[in-house]
RNA sequence: GGAGAGGUCGCAUAGUGGUCUAGUGCGCCGCACUCGAAAUGCGGUGAGGCGCAAGUCUCCGAGAGUUCGAAUCUCUCCCUCUCCGCCA
């Protein structure tokens, strides 16, 4: 949701941005119904504060014993009661329209994100470690998660259906340990609170981080109007909603290990093999509640902090900035952190970090007070994953194989794992 | 799942149809007193919308209804607590 003075004052302004993005909004709709729901408004307030003062002199006439003048007084409030009931209604209903409205508005992106179309015209910012070298070409995850019986994708597809994963043995410990050292490491080395999150949510929370409604399509649904979660994002921004917080206690930083469902929607064929693109998967997420004149710096040091994984894990990667036609609907800017992954030969995203400035505390009613006294102003908010662990899972596999077939792990793995060596 | 109780301005409470534009206490802010503090006294202290402004409207868990008028009455829903049942 975007600032409603924002789009009446400067709609230009707002429509150029929205087409960096390649994206539209129904920016006239919005005027006009804007409009017209403000005269309404107007007009309707007259009317109930004339109600207001002809029924608080009934109560006083009553007081006094003037039954006559009450019964007077009544008659004549007839014609604008029924106008009010008129006017309420219109007001609702215009109301209603234009949260509608509103809801479909895409955020705009920061004047420092690079133009482009899509994906091809993203900017890489940086790169880290060198690109490891093998004698033989590695072999990818799949393949060596089946000679050392890390994963049954055939028996996880029974049980549930295509896109689900059954891990097994060693590849069951080697998951459970990826979530449990990352929420660690951003806890005690990067400064997070740890929280753990329901896993099915209502639609005001999806409506609050802008999954909702236009992205229904995405998620899984269950009984009672609840979804699973697609990112733990969608439940720990939500702890705020419609909640003013204390300024002095910004930033806020949460980190929250859950599982994640997607439907996968219109993905079918892309990345279809091994656990690259799965419906469900284990993620620990990043949030970040913020003034705003912090959220920019908040935005780099949460990149870092997503990048510190790997580095300590000694994985290969890649930062790249995304150009205004592939940020998305939400992001005003976002960084993707792509992992090497020598066995598919490509670099694969593994998080996501991304600054939506005010877009969902606007929609999830997420504010702050500088200080006593002071109105309540929006916070931003951002998150980034820290990090997913499928894909984590199938560098490792990847990237750390041995000649003899083992998997050796990484030091700072070891204490989770329980050994430093997987082996058939 | 069954029975009961309850959801009021940060917290605690009052309010059961008409000066409630919601009172009081605590907390908080300002001022006074003080060398300073405590205590005390006085004043202030929610959010949102519309309006250049004066101002005005809405919000007492949510929604609908009755009424000239609803925190207060009716209906539906949500949540919390207690007891019972079931159960990881």
């Amino acid at each position: 949701m975007l600032d409603r003075d924002l789009i009446r004052n400067h709609p230009d302004l707002v429509r150029n941005a929205i087409a960096r993005k390649g994206l539209n909004a129904p920016i006239d709709e919005f005027l006009k119904v804007d409009v017209t729901r403000r005269q309404i408004q107007t007009d309707l307030q007259d009317k109930q504060a004339e109600m207001n003062r002809i029924s608080k002199s009934i109560g006083m006439l009553m007081g006094q014993g003037k039954k006559d003048e009450a019964e007077a007084a009544k008659a004549q409030t007839k014609d604008l009661k029924d106008a009010i009931s008129l006017g309420e209604g219109q007001q609702r209903e215009l109301e209603a329209q234009l949260r509608d409205i509103e809801l479909q508005f895409p955020n705009l992106p920061h004047d420092s994100v690079p133009n482009g179309k899509d994906e091809t015209e993203n900017v890489v910012v940086r790169t880290w470690g060198e690109m490891p070298t093998y004698e033989e070409q590695p072999l990818a995850h799949w393949d060596v998660a089946d000679k050392l019986k890390l994963l049954d994708l055939p028996r996880g597809a029974k049980i549930s259906g295509s896109g689900f994963v059954l891990y097994t043995g060693a590849g069951a410990r080697l998951q459970r340990s990826l979530f449990s050292f990352m929420v660690d490491h951003q806890t005690t080395k990067n400064g997070y609170y740890e929280v753990y999150p329901p896993y099915l949510v209502n639609r005001a929370s999806l409506i609050g981080t802008g999954n909702l409604p236009k992205f229904e399509e995405d998620l899984y649904k269950v009984d009672d109007d609840l979804y699973l979660v697609p990112t733990a994002e969608v439940p720990v921004t939500n702890i705020y909603r419609d909640e003013i917080l204390n300024g002095s206690d910004l930033t806020i930083k949460l980190a929250a290990y859950s599982g994640c469902f997607r439907r996968e929607a219109g993905a079918a064929g892309k990345d279809t093999r091994g656990v690259l693109r799965i419906h469900q998967f284990d993620k620990v997420e990043m949030v970040k509640f913020t003034k705003p004149e912090d959220s920019y710096d908040e935005l780099e040091s949460l990149v870092r902090d997503a990048e510190s994984i790997l580095q300590t894990l000694g994985l290969h990667y890649r930062v790249i900035e995304l150009c205004a036609g592939d940020l998305g609907a939400k992001g005003a800017k976002c960084y993707d952190v792509e992992l090497w992954s020598p066995g598919v030969g490509r670099y694969l995203e593994i998080s996501s970090c991304s600054n939506f400035e005010a877009y969902q505390s606007r929609r999830a009613n997420i504010r702050f007070r500088r200080a006593q006294g002071d109105k309540p102003e929006f916070v931003h908010i951002l998150n980034g994953s820290g990090l997913a662990c499928p894909r984590l899972f199938s560098a490792i596999l990847e990237t750390f194989q041995q000649p003899d077939g083992s998997i050796l792990i990484p030091e700072a793995l070891r204490p989770y794992v329980g050994t430093d060596r997987i082996t058939a």
